[in-house]
DNA sequence: ATAATTAATGCAATTAGGTTGCATAAACTA
DNA sequence: TAGTTTATGCAACCTAATTGCATTAATTAT
């Protein structure tokens, strides 16, 4: 797993001051392999102010440590990539997918192909996001 | 394009009362082409009241007039599909495009055929949700 | 190691979206 | 047209998102 110096080198490398509440929340979002709420960290680490959760979720997303994943309940869901924490690049395609049982929401492995769909003339392709929703194993 | 009778026929069609709010949603959705959300209800119909439009999504949402479309933002946006005011076959399956620059978010032909994705063992599909971000005719 | 600098945190407060209950009004049915 | 059923508007509440500001903690320079 990670060590609490992994986690810092990690802050470093994004030019992010190391503190506890981002060492808790990124060592939650490694530790799980699931996608969090802002409720979901407001439930797990009730020590910290909902803004300073809501501020570190900010600066994970701006330094490209996580990602807003797209879905339909009206609240926005975090996932960390599987390349993001090691280089600088920062992949614009995910394919998630959503439990409809339990609700967990998880990143699947970006490096199945995504596919290729056709535009209308005159459209650009910046970034393709691909959910499925279904059952997941432990609740098929 | 669609006339009065055409929406009553429609609304019928889904066991749906006729009333000014829903004509006028309706219309709404058939004669723009891109999807909206509960703040454009409000901001485009002001005569009604936020709960109503609220419930005249819902109502759309449940007959499968209408369906949410998954996004970042955290709000939730419908759109209204193809096929869906005709036959009483609900698609689960969705291609959309969101303009970067604009921020429209409109619903691509449902013809184009959905990508098959690898699962992990013991996930099952139900539905596939492909999200398509870049620039649109008019912002490119 | 300590002081100076810079950024993060916690708290108060605001805005918006989502949601429910209830009385009233409107739409359908007999 | 009366009776029944459903939709509407209003009040109210909850959660999420967001900003300003004073305080505290982390980094940098001395």
């Amino acid at each position: 797993m990670f060590t609490v110096e992994d986690l810092k080198t990690i802050l470093k490398k994004h030019n992010l001051r190391i503190t506890d509440c981002r060492l808790d929340v990124m060592q939650y979002f490694l530790d799980e392999k699931s996608a969090h709420s802002q409720g979901d960290l407001e439930n797990r680490f009730t020590k910290y102010d909902r803004v300073t959760l809501y501020r570190t979720l900010n600066s994970f997303l701006d330094s490209g440590i996580l990602h807003k994943i797209p879905n339909e309940t009206g609240s926005a869901t975090y996932g960390l990539c599987h390349d993001t924490c090691s280089p600088d690049h920062h992949d614009h395609n995910h394919i998630h997918f959503k439990c409809n049982s339990c609700g967990q929401i998880e990143c699947l492995d970006e490096k199945q192909s995504m596919p290729k769909v056709s535009l209308p003339n005159g459209y650009e392709a910046e970034g393709v996001n691909l959910i499925i929703d279904g059952k997941c194993a432990n609740c098929a």
